[in-house]
RNA sequence: GGUGGGGUGGCCGAGUGGCUAAUGGCAGCAGACUGUAAAUCUGCCGGGCUUUGCUCUACGUAGGUUCGAAUCCUACCCCCACCA
């Protein structure tokens, strides 16, 4: 039911495949987020027509609105939201550090102001579990804290261990939950450590040493700190990461980070960017990014990406789609969304492809060379 | 024809003697965004230049008062309202 099958490597980069309760999932593999339970402006229709496997959901935000318990009442968050294939949850973790102003962290866990009506909300180990049980994703996530990206070494290490902490009670109480129930999500656990690679491998051995988990995620990271020290993390990892269990890579990333991140032994990856950007006119295209709302489109009768087979790039121009922004029209920012999500999934996927061949290398290669020969920053 | 109100930067619209190249807003241009408090935020936005500054041209037009005018005076042009 939780089964991972790795196909083929070179290198650190593995092609494989999830298997989950609502279907499997050919890695490596780009999920959109869908923090609300809708990817954000897009139908799970176009969602899926993008090629995406699996999308996430948010403890956080689906607490607040509409409850854990309304979604339980609707059937879960697959029924609710329609989405049949395989899902997963963030635990709120992500909240501790993008809510940072809003929060007020200790031992036992965090209390949120909450952003809608500024009432005080208190996420735990053990709540994070059970709002997790009741979506009822594929998968959850442990919660953790997620300090900021340059954090000296001692907060790193601080939330380091506080993380492996709350790791047990999380997998204790998704262990009570889950008793006796069919086994219908399973809990991954987060790496944290900061920048820091004694951290890093003291977070990745306490994991370990605390059981046997399906799945392994690394946090904390592109909140802040450069890329170098991100794609480094990722390096000092990798080899103390189990072969036959799926990395996921939380939060990342750009497409560039995308084919490092593959290149260094990730199977997973999400990110908003791709809608966020999207929304605001940002497209990446093989030869770098495009600013949708530049002069220098408002003629262009080219799709986003000449080499890209979407929605938006086989019907629609630059210059309809630069239209539908300056119009805000809310088609533009949901093409871009879509072809955003589809850049991702498919540069995934063309990846996965040129590891069964043997030829991930060379072809990461000449990818970078050409999305940077214009200069877009990297 | 008379009376009253008004003409400000691409547009709308503040400003009634110096701190005004002129508040705001819109339009426009550029940038940011990585487990979504974001259909958001930031910067630029009269011209030129050696651009944390200098300079030229500007508040209907033409004169005038003043050390100094978008702001006061005169004439003219145009717009709006009401009255004939």
């Amino acid at each position: 039911m939780f089964d991972f099958t790795l196909e083929a490597t070179q290198g650190a980069a593995r092609a494989g495949t999830l298997t989950l309760p609502h279907g499997s999932v050919q890695t490596p593999c780009f999920m959109p987020v869908g923090t609300r339970g809708a990817v954000r402006g897009l139908h799970p229709a176009e969602v899926e027509r993008a090629g995406a496997q699996i999308i996430l959901g948010n403890t956080y935000h689906l607490h607040l609105r509409p409850g854990e318990e309304v979604v339980a009442a609707m059937g879960g968050l697959h029924r609710f939201t329609t989405w049949q294939k395989p899902m997963l949850t963030d635990s709120g973790g992500f909240q501790v550090f993008s809510l940072s102003g809003l929060r007020k962290l200790d031992e036992d866990g965090v209390e949120f102001t909450s952003h809608i009506d500024g009432s005080l909300r208190r996420l735990t180990p053990e709540k994070a579990m059970q709002i997790q049980w009741d979506l009822g994703a594929d998968v959850a996530m442990a919660f953790d804290h997620l300090p900021p990206g340059q954090s000296p070494h001692e907060i790193a290490r601080d939330a380091m261990e506080r993380t492996l902490r709350w790791l047990e009670r999380s997998r204790q109480h998704h262990d009570q939950l889950a008793a006796g129930a069919p086994r219908r999500q399973t809990l991954w656990p987060i790496v944290q450590g900061g920048a820091w690679a004694d951290l890093r491998r003291d977070s990745l051995a306490g994991i370990l040493a605390a059981g046997d988990w399906t799945g392994v995620a690394i946090g904390g990271l592109s909140v802040g700190e450069s890329k170098p020290i991100m794609y480094g993390v990722i390096e000092e990892l990798e080899p103390a990461l189990p072969k036959d269990r799926p990395r996921y890579l939380m939060g990342v990333g750009f497409p560039e980070d995308i084919i490092e991140g593959i290149a260094r032994g990730v199977d997973l990856f999400d990110c908003v960017a791709a809608t966020r950007n999207g929304r605001h006119g940002s497209a990446w295209t093989a030869d770098g990014r495009v600013n949708v709302r530049g002069l220098a489109l408002r003629l262009d009768e080219q799709p986003l990406d000449a080499s890209c087979d979407c929605e938006a790039c086989t019907r629609f121009s630059r210059g309809y789609i630069r239209h539908l922004f300056y119009a805000e029209e809310h088609l533009g920012p949901r093409l871009v969304s879509i072809h955003n999500l589809h850049f991702l999934i498919r540069l995934a996927d063309e990846a996965r492809k040129q590891i069964l061949d043997g030829t991930f290398a060379a072809w990461a290669t000449e990818w970078r060379q050409r999305y940077f020969a214009r200069g877009t920053t990297p």
